[in-house]
DNA sequence: TTCGTATATCGTCGAAATACGAATTTCAGC
DNA sequence: GCTGAAATTCGTATTTCGACGATATACGAA
């Protein structure tokens, strides 16, 4: 595992933070599905507000994980591929082999 | 990706929401790089209290991200490495390929 | 047993998160 | 311009989080 500095262990937390709620997880997981773009259906999908998961929606573009353009009347959304990336990357580097030497 | 259930999820937002702040993420960064056991000399890494230290240290444990066993007066933490599996795995079918096509 | 160290838990507080409905904004179409 | 659909923001209530100091617990050593 590298060394990391303060901002490496900031964006971590943040990007996990993000994903700290089930309904989060689940459109991140239905934008992956989906594909590029998804209009407000992912709130379909939810068992919540449409106003709730804006927010959350909100929580995830903030942190960086998703993206949204304007198209027409609504909004299309998806993933920030980069995001993704960066977080398995840091994930990768919390690998725990129970044999490393330190 | 593969399909999740609706435990997949709330296990993956339970692991990821207690990587969501800082002071956990470095404990567990400490953990690691020192190898299966350690006192509360995380507590002098960090700059908290003791009894935060605890309190995160207690958000690891029941995330089951570590596990603690007594050592005399103190306490000895190490990581939980299935927990770890566990998150890269699920990590792993997050993966999202510019080019995947849904 | 008593003392000191190491941790954990308790009680409290302000800050942040979560959820909702209502109000507002945005934009296509008439 | 006005209307309707889609989405966001606002206002509010409730819950959870994060931090601390004080207290309690566990245990080795004196």
């Amino acid at each position: 595992m590298k060394n990391w500095t303060n901002d490496d262990v900031e964006t971590f937390a943040n990007l996990a933070r993000a994903l700290g709620h089930p309904a989060r997880v689940q459109i991140l997981r239905e934008l992956i599905l989906r594909g590029e773009c998804i209009g407000g259906d992912i709130a379909d999908t939810l068992p919540l507000a449409a106003s709730t998961v804006s927010q959350h929606l909100k929580v995830l573009r903030n942190a960086g994980w998703i993206q949204g353009r304007t198209d027409g009347p609504r909004r299309c959304y998806c993933i920030n591929a980069s995001s993704i990336a960066t977080f398995n990357k840091l994930v990768g580097e919390v690998d725990a082999r129970p044999d490393r030497k330190s």
